[in-house]
RNA sequence: GCCGAUGUGGCUCAAUUGGCAGAGCAGCUGAUUUGUAAUCAGCAGGUUAUCGGUUCGAGUCCGAUCAUCGGCUCCA
C-alpha cells in the first residue's frame, strides 16, 4: 500500500500497519510525540490499522486533533482518579474542548473545589504508573451488563441511545475502563502537566429538566512550562475584563437595587454617545431613517405579535387603569405600528426604520454578566420592510454594513446561521424560504458561516455575528433575522406596481447587538485603551508646577474650543505623578507644560502610542488630533507600559 | 432558576484555636513648586452584604435571604 504523508512524501509498505507503527517508521521522535492520526481527513486512533492506499497525517500535541486526544486522555485519568477516591461516583461524559477538557460526574455528596488537590495527587500517581491504554470492543448486551454491574447508569443510557449497528469501543487503563470512541494516547505517562481549573453544575444531556451533574474542568500540556504559561496568560487576560476596567475608568456601575440594570457614569456616557454618533452617521448614509417607539405598550399588541405566547416569562408587566401593559423586550411591534400608520407603496421599499430602543428582559439571575448580559439594554435596532425579491440584496447590504463597523473597531467575528427552534410560529415552507434567503446572501458575498441548529428566534431564522471577550468566550453581537410571521400577524401590506396589495417581508437586524454588550466587548478588545475619538478624556494638560497654571489654562481652553475633550490637572504634584495617573486613566495624549513651553509658546506632547513625542506648536497639535478624531483613526501603541 | 465559590472603608487586601476591626492607595488639610510612571506630614473614613441563631464573647461557627464570580440552562 501507498501512504501519502502531510509533506507530500509517499511511503510504501507490504502489509498492514498501525498508525503508531507508521509513525515509528518515520521517526522515533514522531512516534514518541504522536497523539492521534488523520486518515483521509478523518480522525483516527494510533492503534488504527492502515491497510490501503491513503493520505495519513500523524497528529501531535501541536495539532488540534492531537491536543484533543491528549486532553481526552487526561479526562480519563481524572475520571480514574475520581473513581479511586470516590468509588460510588457515576460517570457520564468527558470530552476534550477548545480550552482543555471536562468530565460530568454524579457524586453522592456535595462536592467542592477543596477536593481538587487530592484528585490531582491521585492523577499524578496514575501518570507515574505509566498505565498502558488498551482499546477493545464489546457486544451491546455485554457492554450494558458491564456498566450495570458497575452501577454506571449514565453509561448504560449512552449505550442504549447509540444506533443498533454502532461499534461499542472501550479504552482500558489499569483497573479503569470507559466507553469511548477515542482516540487516545498509548499510555498515561505523557500527561506531565495538568491542572483542574473549575467546578460547575451541568445538566445531564444539556437539558434543564434533567439531573444536574458536577462538571470538573481541567487543562493539560506536555510540559509544566506550557501550563505555567497558560495560567499566566489567563491571569493577564483577566486584567482586560470590562467589569474591572469599567470600574477603574468610571464607565458604568451596578447597584444591588437593580441587579442586571447598568448605570452609565459620565465617562461611559461619552463613550456611548460617541459610538452612537458614528452609528447614526453610517446608518443615515445607508438609507435608514430613525424612529422611537414607546417603552411600554398594551398587552394586546404583544398577544398579536406572539411575544405573549412565546416570551412571557422574560417580560416585565404593569397594570395601569385595569389594563395590562408590557415593557418592551423587543422593538419590533412598535416599528410595525409605525409602518401601519399610513398606506405604504412599493416605491418606499426597502423601508428601513432604525431605532435605538431601550428594552427590558427579565433574565434569570444566574445568566447576568457585567455589561455582556443585562436586564435592560439598548438595541441598535432596525426593522426593514422589503419585497420578497429584495431579500438577498438587502441581507447582503446589512452584512456589508456590519462588516464595515466591525472592521472599523477591529473586531474579529464569525457568522452563525441559526435555524428553526422547537418553539416557533409559522409554516415550514416560510422557514425554509427565509433560511435559504439568508444562506444565499452570505454565500454570494463569499463569507463562511457555521450552522447553529434550532437556535433561531421564534418568528424566524437568523444570521448571528459572534465576537470574543478577554478570555475567549464568544458573545453574539450583530444579528439579521428574517421574518414572514409578524407581517402576517399584523396583516401588513403595501401597494405594488400592479395596484394590488402585497405582504412585505420583515427584517429585524442589529449591528452592535446591544450597545451595552458591544461596549463590553470593545473595552476588553482594547483593554480600555480606546481610540482617541472614543476616549472620555482625549488630552490631559499637565503643568510642571503651579507657576504655569495660567498658561495651562489657556492651552486647555484652546483645546476645548476646538472640540477636544481636555482636562487640566491642577494639583500641586510632581510631573511624574501626574503622568503616572494620566497613564493609568489611559488618556491618549498628555501635554506637559513648563517654563520652556510657556516661553516658546509650545506644548510638549506625550502620547499613549509613542511616549514622549517632543515639542510642537499647539496649533499643529490641535490640527493633528482633530484630524485623528474626525477620521476616527485607531493609532497603534508602539510602546508598552512599564510594570506596575 | 440550577451546581460550586465569594462578600471586611471608594479601591486592593490583613485580622492566630471565636477574644480591642487594621494597612496601602484614593479623599480631605497643611507643607513642598516639582521636567516625563508614585514628595512628606496630619486628619477623616466601618452596624465586617442583610436578617436570625449558637456563645460570657462572632468578621470568624450555624441557618436563611440578597448580590457578585465561574459554569449549566437560556440569550443581544
Amino acid at each position: 500500500m501507498k501512504i501519502t504523508l502531510k509533506d507530500g512524501s509517499v511511503k510504501e509498505y507490504d502489509g498492514a500497519l498501525s498508525v503508531l507503527e507508521i509513525a515509528r517508521d518515520i521517526s522515533e521522535g514522531l512516534a514518541r510525540n504522536a497523539c492521534a492520526g488523520e486518515l483521509d481527513g478523518e480522525r483516527v486512533d494510533l492503534r488504527t490499522v492502515v491497510d490501503r492506499d491513503c493520505e495519513l497525517n500523524i497528529l501531535t500535541f501541536e495539532d488540534k486533533g492531537g491536543r484533543d486526544a491528549f486532553r481526552h486522555t487526561t479526562a480519563h485519568i481524572m475520571a480514574q482518579a475520581i473513581k479511586r477516591l470516590y468509588p460510588s461516583a457515576k460517570l457520564s461524559i468527558g470530552p476534550s474542548i477548545d480550552d482543555g477538557f471536562y468530565y460530568d460526574i454524579e457524586f453522592d455528596e456535595s462536592f467542592s473545589e477543596d477536593n481538587f488537590p487530592a484528585i490531582e495527587a491521585e492523577m499524578k500517581k496514575i501518570v507515574k504508573e505509566d498505565l498502558k491504554i488498551e482499546r477493545f470492543t464489546m457486544e451491546r448486551k455485554e457492554a450494558i451488563k458491564f456498566f450495570e454491574d458497575r452501577n454506571e447508569p449514565y453509561k448504560v443510557e449512552l449505550i442504549n441511545d447509540l444506533p443498533e449497528d454502532a461499534e461499542l469501543s472501550f479504552y482500558k487503563q489499569g483497573e479503569f475502563t470507559d466507553l469511548c470512541a477515542g482516540p487516545h494516547l498509548m499510555s498515561t505517562k505523557p500527561v506531565k502537566a495538568f491542572k483542574l481549573m473549575k467546578l460547575a453544575g451541568a445538566y445531564w444531556r444539556g437539558n434543564s429538566d434533567n439531573q444536574m451533574l458536577t462538571r470538573i474542568y481541567g487543562i493539560s500540556f506536555t510540559k509544566a512550562s506550557e501550563l505555567e504559561e497558560y495560567i499566566t496568560r489567563l491571569e493577564e487576560a483577566k486584567k482586560r475584563d470590562h467589569r474591572k476596567i469599567g470600574k477603574e475608568m468610571k464607565l458604568f456601575m451596578f447597584s444591588d437595587e437593580g441587579p442586571g440594570f447598568p448605570f452609565f457614569l459620565p465617562n461611559g456616557m461619552i463613550l456611548r454617545n460617541e459610538l452612537m454618533k458614528y452609528w447614526r452617521e453610517i446608518h443615515y448614509r445607508n438609507g435608514y431613517v430613525e424612529i422611537e417607539t414607546p417603552v411600554m405598550l398594551n398587552q394586546r399588541l404583544w398577544v398579536t405579535s406572539g411575544h405573549w405566547a412565546h416570551y412571557q416569562e422574560n417580560m416585565y408587566t404593569s397594570m395601569i387603569d385595569d389594563e395590562m401593559f408590557c415593557i418592551k423586550p423587543m422593538n419590533c411591534p412598535g416599528s410595525i405600528l409605525v409602518y401601519k400608520n399610513e398606506p405604504r407603496s412599493y416605491r418606499e421599499l426597502p423601508l428601513r426604520f432604525a431605532e435605538v430602543g431601550l428594552v427590558h428582559r427579565h433574565e434569570k439571575s444566574g445568566a447576568l454578566h457585567g455589561l455582556m448580559r443585562v436586564r435592560a439594554f439598548h438595541q441598535d435596532d432596525a426593522h426593514e420592510f422589503i419585497a420578497m425579491d429584495q431579500i438577498e440584496d438587502e441581507v447582503a447590504h446589512i452584512v456589508r454594513l456590519i462588516d464595515e463597523v466591525y472592521k472599523k473597531l477591529e473586531f474579529d467575528y464569525h457568522i452563525e446561521l441559526s435555524t428553526m427552534p422547537e418553539d416557533h410560529m409559522g409554516s415550514l415552507e416560510d422557514w425554509e424560504r427565509a433560511t435559504n434567503g439568508l444562506k444565499s446572501a452570505v454565500e454570494h458575498l463569499g463569507l463562511t458561516y457555521e450552522i447553529n441548529e434550532g437556535d433561531g428566534a421564534f418568528y424566524g431564522p437568523k444570521l448571528d455575528f459572534h465576537v470574543q471577550d478577554c478570555i475567549g468566550r464568544t458573545w453574539q453581537c450583530g444579528t439579521i433575522q428574517l421574518d414572514f410571521q409578524l407581517p402576517q400577524n399584523f396583516e401588513l401590506s403595501y401597494t405594488g406596481p400592479d395596484g394590488e396589495e402585497h405582504m412585505p417581508v420583515m427584517i429585524h437586524r442589529v449591528v452592535f447587538g446591544s450597545v451595552e454588550r458591544f461596549i463590553g466587548v470593545l473595552t476588553e478588545n482594547c483593554a480600555g485603551k480606546f481610540p482617541t475619538w472614543l476616549s472620555p478624556v482625549q488630552v490631559k494638560v499637565l503643568p510642571i508646577s503651579d507657576k504655569f497654571l495660567d498658561y495651562s489654562e489657556k492651552v486647555a481652553r484652546e483645546l476645548k474650543d476646538n472640540g477636544i475633550r481636555a482636562e487640566l490637572d491642577q494639583r500641586s504634584e510632581k510631573i511624574g505623578y501626574k503622568i503616572r495617573e494620566a497613564r493609568l486613566e489611559r488618556v491618549p495624549y498628555m501635554l506637559i507644560l513648563g517654563q520652556k513651553e510657556e516661553e516658546a509658546g509650545l506644548v510638549s506632547v506625550r502620547s499613549r502610542f509613542k511616549g514622549d513625542e517632543g515639542q510642537r506648536s499647539l496649533k499643529d497639535f490641535i490640527a493633528d488630533v482633530c484630524e485623528e478624531i474626525r477620521n476616527r483613526e485607531n493609532r497603534k501603541e508602539e510602546v508598552t507600559d512599564p510594570q506596575d
